[in-house]
DNA sequence: GCTATGGATAGCCTAGCATCCCAATGCTA
C-alpha cells in the first residue's frame, strides 16, 4: 500500500502545484519520498498503533496520517478525489513528457481541454498549441519529440519496479505443496532493463481425478492478492495482470519438458533462432518440449542437458541475446580461447561508493549509512555528497565538506576501536559545469579519497562540446570516476550527445573509471556501453546513488546489467579489497 | 503541511536554463 500512497501523495504535489501553492507541494513530496523506500507496509504500522504511529514516519504529521488513515478505512481519500475532479486530466501521463509540468498541464487542460498525451499529441500535430500565449514553436517541438520518446518505452516497465513483485509472487507460489519446480523466465530471467511481460514455468505435483497439482496451482494463482484481471485459465497456462499494470502468465510444463521450456521462454527470441539452427545442422530439433533426434527425445528436463547436446556450454541468461555468446561457447567446449566470460556475481560487491547522506540532504547519517552497508556484506563504503552547484541537493561547499571530512575520520576511529576492518571512505560527487570545469576547489579534493564527477545540468549541448567537456573532467587528475556516463533515464530521457569511442580512449589514458549507475532509472552505462568500456581496456564500477539506506538494495540492478555486457570481477574495480582499491586511486 | 523549537510560529524550495517575447515563467537538477 505505500506504493499506491506515495503515488497519491506526489499528485496531489503536482495538483498544489497547478495552484501556485507554496510549499505545500514539498510537503507532500517528502511525505511520498519516505512511504516508497519504507520497508514496513503502513497497514501494519496502523494496526500496530494507530495514526500516532503513522505520524512517527519522517515527513508525516497530522494531516497526511489522517489521509493515510483514511486510504487505509475506505480506500481513497476525498481530498484527492477533490482535486481529481476538479482537474480532470491524466497528470502521470501529461508529466511524462519531457518539458511538461505541472503548470503547462493545467494551462493546456483549461484553454484547449487536453486530458492525457492522445489530446496532446493531437493538439501539438495541428499547432494549436503555438497560439496559446507563453508558449511558441520551439515548446510545440519539444513536446511533440517527449511524445515520441514516451511512447517508444510504452508497455515496458522497469525492472526495478518488476523483480520485488515477482519475487513476491514466486515466494507466494513456492509455499504451495503442490508446486515442485519454479522459475521465472523471459526477460525477468535475462535481467533487462525493461520489461514486456512475466513468465513463470513451474512443474506441479500429478494430476488427478479431482483437478490435482495444476488445477490448485491455478486457482490459487489467479485470486492471488494485487490483480486486477484475469486474461484467462486453463490447466496448462493462466494469465493475470496485477494493479501496477503488468502481465504475468503462469505456464503448468511436463517434468521431462521442463529444461526444455526454460530454455525456450528465457529467450531472448534471436537466441533461441541461433539455437534452433545448431540444432537443424546436427539433425535434430529443438522446441519447448525439448531436443529430439527424429522422434526420440535425447535432452528436456534439465536446461544445461539441452547447451551440452548441442555441444556449446550452458550460459548465464544475462548472456542470451545473441551478441556472440553462442560462438563464445562453441569456442568454449572445443577447448580454443575466447570462450564464454567468467561473468561477475551478484555477491562479488565489497563495496558501493556512490551513496549520499544526511549531509548533502540524504535521509541517512553517515554511520546509518555505513551499517546498511555492513549488513549488504561489505568491507567499505564511500561516502560522495553532492557539491556546491547542486543547490537543490544542498551540496556541500569546500568549508562542509571539510568538516564531513572530519566526522567520517571520527567514525572510522570508532570501527578502528572495536577491531572492525569495515572503512568508510571521504569522496564527494562533483559537477562537471558547461566549460568541464569542476564546480568544487582542487585542494578540497586532493584531501578525498576519491571524486566522482558526473553532468547534472546542460544535457542539450552539441556533440563535440559534450565530448569534450567530459573529457575535460577526465583529464583533470583529482577526478577518479566520472558518474552515470550518458545522463540517459530510462522512459523519459535519452542519452546526451556524447562520442563514447573518443571518451573511452580518454578514460584508457587517464585512468578514469566509468560509473555503471544501478538505479533502476538510470542503467547507465547500459549493457552495450559497458560490453564497449570491458573491450577497450576501462575499468568500471558498480554503485547505487543511494540517497538512503534502503536504496543499497539496487545493487542487484547495477551487477545484473554488467552481467549483461560481460564484464567480469576483474573489471569492476569495487570488487577489488579496500587496499588495492585506494592504491589504484592514489596513483591515478 | 511538517518540523523545530521560544509551544504558536517561523522557515522551508535554489538557481540555471530555455523559451517566449524582450521581463517573466516553468521546468529540471
Amino acid at each position: 500500500m505505500n506504493q499506491e500512497l506515495a503515488k497519491i501523495f506526489y499528485e496531489i504535489a503536482n495538483y498544489l502545484e497547478m495552484d501556485d501553492i507554496a510549499f505545500k507541494p514539498y510537503a507532500y513530496q517528502r511525505a511520498a519520498i519516505a512511504l516508497e523506500s519504507m520497508e514496513e507496509d503502513v497497514r501494519d504500522i496502523y494496526k500496530r498503533g494507530g495514526k500516532k504511529e503513522l505520524e512517527k514516519i519522517p515527513g508525516v504529521g497530522k494531516s497526511i496520517a489522517e489521509k493515510i488513515e483514511e486510504y487505509i478505512k475506505t480506500g481513497e481519500i476525498k481530498y484527492y478525489e477533490q482535486w481529481k475532479s476538479r482537474l480532470p486530466l491524466n497528470l502521470e501521463e501529461m508529466t511524462s513528457v519531457e518539458g511538461m509540468g505541472p503548470k503547462r498541464a493545467k494551462i493546456l487542460y483549461q484553454k484547449l481541454g487536453i486530458r492525457n498525451l492522445k489530446d496532446l499529441e493531437k493538439a501539438a500535430k495541428s499547432h494549436k498549441i503555438t497560439s496559446l500565449f507563453g508558449f511558441g514553436e520551439k515548446t510545440e517541438k519539444n513536446i511533440l519529440q517527449g511524445i515520441e520518446f514516451v511512447k517508444r518505452s510504452k508497455g515496458r516497465f522497469l525492472l526495478g519496479e518488476i523483480l520485488p513483485e515477482v519475487k513476491k509472487i514466486l515466494e507466494k507460489l513456492k509455499s504451495l505443496k503442490e508446486v515442485e519446480q519454479i522459475n521465472v523466465a523471459g526477460s525477468v530471467r535475462r535481467m533487462k532493463e525493461t520489461i514486456g511481460d512475466v513468465d513463470v514455468l513451474i512443474t506441479t505435483t500429478p494430476h488427478q481425478k479431482n483437478g490435482g497439482g495444476p488445477k490448485k496451482v491455478m486457482d490459487f494463482f489467479v485470486s492471488l492478492p494485487g490483480i486486477t484481471k484475469i486474461w484467462g485459465k486453463g490447466s496448462t497456462k493462466s494469465s493475470i495482470r496485477m494493479k501496477q499494470g503488468f502481465d504475468v502468465d503462469l505456464r503448468v510444463v511436463q517434468k521431462k519438458s521442463y529444461g526444455a521450456a526454460l530454455q525456450y521462454f528465457t529467450g531472448s527470441k534471436e537466441h533461441n533462432i541461433d539455437l534452433r539452427r545448431i540444432a537443424i545442422e546436427k539433425g535434430l530439433k529443438l522446441n519447448e518440449y525439448g531436443l529430439f533426434k527424429g522422434r526420440k527425445m535425447i535432452a528436456g528436463w534439465y536446461e544445461p542437458g539441452i547447451y551440452k547436446a548441442l555441444g556449446l556450454a550452458w550460459m548465464e541468461p544475462e548472456l542470451r541475446e545473441n551478441q556472440g555468446e553462442i560462438e563464445a561457447a562453441l569456442r568454449q567446449t572445443r577447448g580454443k580461447p575466447n570462450g564464454l566470460p567468467k561473468i561477475i556475481g551478484y555477491h562479488d560487491i565489497k563495496g558501493d561508493l556512490h551513496c549520499h547522506s544526511d549531509w548533502d540532504g540524504g535521509v541517512n547519517s553517515i554511520m546509518e549509512m555505513a551499517k546498511a552497508a555492513q549488513n549488504m556484506g561489505y568491507e567499505y563504503i564511500g561516502i560522495s555528497d553532492h557539491t556546491k552547484f547542486l543547490r537543490i541537493e544542498h551540496g556541500l561547499d569546500e568549508k562542509k565538506l571539510e568538516q564531513r571530512n572530519k566526522e567520517i575520520d571520527k567514525l572510522n576511529s570508532k570501527f578502528h576501536i572495536l577491531h572492525s576492518k569495515f572503512r568508510i571512505l571521504k569522496g564527494a560527487e562533483t559537477n562537471i559545469l558547461k566549460d568541464g570545469s569542476i564546480d568544487i576547489k582542487d585542494e578540497s579534493l586532493k584531501k578525498l579519497d576519491y571524486v566522482i564527477a558526473g553532468i547534472h545540468s546542460n544535457f542539450k549541448m552539441e556533440k563535440p562540446q559534450m565530448t569534450e567537456r567530459i573529457i575535460r573532467a577526465m583529464k583533470n587528475p583529482n577526478v577518479d570516476i566520472i558518474s552515470h556516463p550518458t545522463g540517459r533515464i530510462l522512459k523519459r530521457r535519452d542519452e546526451y550527445q556524447i562520442d563514447f569511442d573518443k571518451i573511452l580512449r580518454v578514460a584508457k589514458e587517464t585512468g578514469t573509471i566509468l560509473e555503471i549507475n544501478a538505479w533502476p532509472e538510470r542503467l547507465d552505462l547500459n549493457d552495450q556501453n559497458i560490453r564497449r568500456t570491458k573491450t577497450a581496456g576501462v575499468k568500471m564500477i558498480i554503485n547505487t546513488d543511494s540517497h538512503q539506506k534502503e536504496q543499497l538494495r539496487f545493487m542487484e540492478f547495477g551487477v545484473a546489467q554488467a552481467r549483461r555486457g560481460w564484464a567480469e570481477k576483474k573489471d569492476i574495480i569495487n570488487c577489488w579489497p579496500l587496499g588495492k582499491l585506494l592504491t589504484y586511486f592514489k596513483k591515478q
